[in-house]
DNA sequence: CATTCTAGATCGAACGCTCATTCTATGTTA
DNA sequence: TAACATAGAATGAGCGTTCGATCTAGAATG
């Protein structure tokens, strides 16, 4: 009577319930202004519950940004298996600035990197996904120069890379601090940003 | 015996005590990580005698906001009044990255965003000032394109300033991800993005 | 000049509250 | 019945904030 795979298992469920609600919560009041007892009510059981489930708050923490860099992970995975990576590159432009124009998914996303400046924990499992995304990226964006005919060494590589992430994460920032970009012409101007970044020649 | 305005009153030197000492420790544990009672001693003075200078926590948060953005605008018009300002900006480049690059900094300006994400209050300073901010080097991107023989729409402008403010604000979370970014390779990279975005015919 | 007065600066204990976490008791399932 | 799921009250620490007492510097007074 145990389904092993084919249906995720109560405890499974429950996990997922109270990741579900701790991630509305967090988004609401932060990391630190949400309380078990907030996340225990959105979640329907009991405080104490949790701890079945949980060591702690901050194990919800790190369960919630680790499964935020994942998914993260998953997309430029997914857009280097494509035959035209560059064609991929800027045809995606549009659904990641969407996604960093989202409120909701900017608010958790922000929420992370101040958390990951003073604890450790996260720190780390920020900066290792980091890397793993870098690294995709790096080899993603060396193959479109190469087939261009350029190369590059490793470092102008990198720097690619830091100047296209910093693009995306600035634009979370932006929906912030301005929540009337006009979403259209932004992405007209980041095709053609990303496409200079891309094309130029050193 | 009132040295009126050629010295701070004593009032005004202790109000910047406090809200030095409750930058450092707001850097160290976030905005609500960090206690009165922490400020207080990193100022050298008693929890209770902060309440004489500030009603309470949120209005402290607030100042330091707020002196943050005035810093930010006072920067943007310095640019502004050069006389090539198109080479001001690029020149300037370098200067924004290395305080973009700051850990210190940078770990105070995103405990900022997410704060406004949810403290209405918080939220009205960032989005006035940004609106300041924006409004400037609008202006001053439009002479820049205009003296190279290009007319720009608004709507283009304002998204190149989003563009623009989008890949410094974003360098400021790449800091925190990857704290090994190379600080020579990106700033080349990023002045000719940035030339890129300021020449571009569209 | 010495004394008194006073208003602001400063302290730190105390308050009420909320938090994360623990623990024991009860319900449920197989 | 044995093992696990769940509840919710209890605990103790820490929080922001308040408040009355003390201190101090300088003005007012004689």
């Amino acid at each position: 009577m145990c389904p092993e795979s084919i249906e995720p298992s109560r405890a499974e469920v429950r996990r997922a319930q109270i990741l579900d609600a701790a991630a509305d919560c967090f988004r609401q009041h932060g990391f630190h202004g949400a309380s078990i007892a907030q996340i225990s009510k959105s979640a329907g059981m009991s405080p104490g519950h949790i701890y079945h489930y949980f060591e702690n708050k901050e194990a919800i923490i790190s369960a919630i940004v680790a499964s935020d860099l994942e998914r993260f992970l998953t997309l430029t995975a997914e857009i280097r298996s494509a035959c035209n990576v560059r064609e991929a590159m800027l045809a995606r432009v549009a659904e990641g600035i969407d996604q960093c124009l989202d409120h909701q998914t900017a608010g958790l996303k922000l929420e992370i990197v101040p958390e990951a400046s003073r604890n450790p924990h996260v720190a780390e499992i920020v900066r290792s996904a980091d890397q793993v995304c870098r690294e995709s990226l790096m080899l993603t964006i060396r193959d479109t120069r190469h087939a261009a005919g350029h190369v590059d060494d490793d470092a102008t590589l990198a720097a690619m890379v830091e100047v296209f992430v910093a693009m995306f994460e600035g634009l979370q920032i932006r929906t912030i601090r301005n929540p009337d970009i006009d979403r259209g012409i932004v992405i007209r101007l980041f095709q053609s940003a990303l496409a200079a970044l891309l094309d130029q020649t050193p």
